[in-house]
DNA sequence: AAGCATTAGTAACATTGGTCACAGTGGCGG
DNA sequence: CCGCCACTGTGACCAATGTTACTAATGCTT
């Protein structure tokens, strides 16, 4: 049973009754590392609330190309998601799991009675959508405003707290990957953060020393 | 009064009630074209819905770098500002009008009342939210993913269908505050497009020829 | 140990977009 | 009609990023 899990997340927002019908409702869902857990024109028809670990939202092109969004931590929800169930339409994003993960299904046929029914589920549900708004607007500053040393830079720290820790476990090309570009420029800038003393490279893990 | 321009904008999406609940708490606000509506760090205390005209709403960086984010046009909410009022927050955008605009401004006191109350509210809230993150990625798409020269296509034709008119009037300069980069660049690649059959350009404005 | 796949380092070059400098053009007020 | 000013055109150059191609290191497999 995932209830205290629940409980421990959650309790501090939601009401008692509001937890009684998420675990009466909901069912837990899994997912390793790695592992894709929503994908592109996807019919998603539950949304789902973060339990343990993080889930990386990414945004592709019609040619394959791939971009990082944002983050999901213990407490969120995708609100990208939730926004397709309301709208019925196909998902837009991509969801892979960051870490081996834990979070609860929760069917969209209940949100509607939710929102009306709980204050609490109400506020979470615009809360959720505020933070979407503001990741989405950070990364337009990102890709906007920052060049690519700076992008990489602050792609490495959050990485890191996402994960707890310094040592990144991660190759250059998945890191080219999540922010559009090819390897050889992150291994150049990888380098050359490396000189500035900012990072320390080994082989399959980087770690970041100036947070 | 703007009870007739408010029913036909808004009457296919709310109930009657909420309708006279609206035109009772709202104030009509406008704007001239050019004119400013919301400036980055303003505390918002009301939420604007459309009748006439078109917002453009705009990210600004610390250096004052601008770029703009989507348009608003009638029956449309700025989200963001929703976002912001829900969230105690200030204003992470700046809007200014792109035409002569007419919009209703009504009290945050009013929309938790009413988001328990009226379906339709909640509905509309929820449709914005989704509308907006579209844009959103609709953005981060043309950033990420197209060069200048698309981007540019994209804007002048986005320009045209909010104005209703191919032609139109802007400066070289304005289109590199609005994509963020400069005029010098913004000029040749409108040369390039010209040469390219896709647009016919004039003192002081631009006929979009390839729709 | 030989062979192979994955990962990383690096030089050389191409392309895109940004910057600087200056010239031309059209409109408008005096 | 002159002079100013905002707007536009353009060449030359620069910086950042993307691409290609090759080498080297590591570790796994057989």
């Amino acid at each position: 049973m995932f209830e205290k899990k629940l409980k421990k997340a959650y309790h501090y927002i939601f009401e008692e009754d509001l937890l009684q019908e998420i675990l009466k409702n909901g069912e837990l869902g899994q997912a390793k590392a790695g592992e894709k857990i929503i994908e592109i024109g996807d019919y998603v028809k539950s949304m789902p609330l973060l339990l343990e670990g993080a889930i990386k939202i990414l945004r592709q092109d019609k040619d394959g190309d791939e971009l990082l969004l944002y983050f999901l931590e213990h407490g969120d929800t995708c609100a990208m998601t939730l926004s397709c169930c309301l709208g019925q339409t196909r998902s837009e994003i991509r969801a892979v799991a960051e870490k081996d993960t834990l979070f609860v299904m929760v069917p969209i046929a209940k949100m509607e009675e939710w929102t009306s029914k709980y204050k609490s589920w109400r506020n979470f549900v615009f809360e959720s959508y505020h933070n979407r708004l503001s990741e989405m607007l950070d990364t337009i500053d990102s890709i906007a405003f920052m060049n690519l040393d700076q992008r990489l830079m602050k792609y490495l720290q959050d990485k890191a707290k996402i994960n707890g820790d310094d040592v990144l476990q991660v190759t250059h090309q998945e890191i080219a990957y999540d922010l559009h570009t090819s390897r050889v420029v992150i291994s150049r800038l990888l380098k050359k953060l490396e000189l500035e003393g900012k990072i320390k490279l080994q082989r399959n893990n980087i770690k970041v020393l100036h947070l």
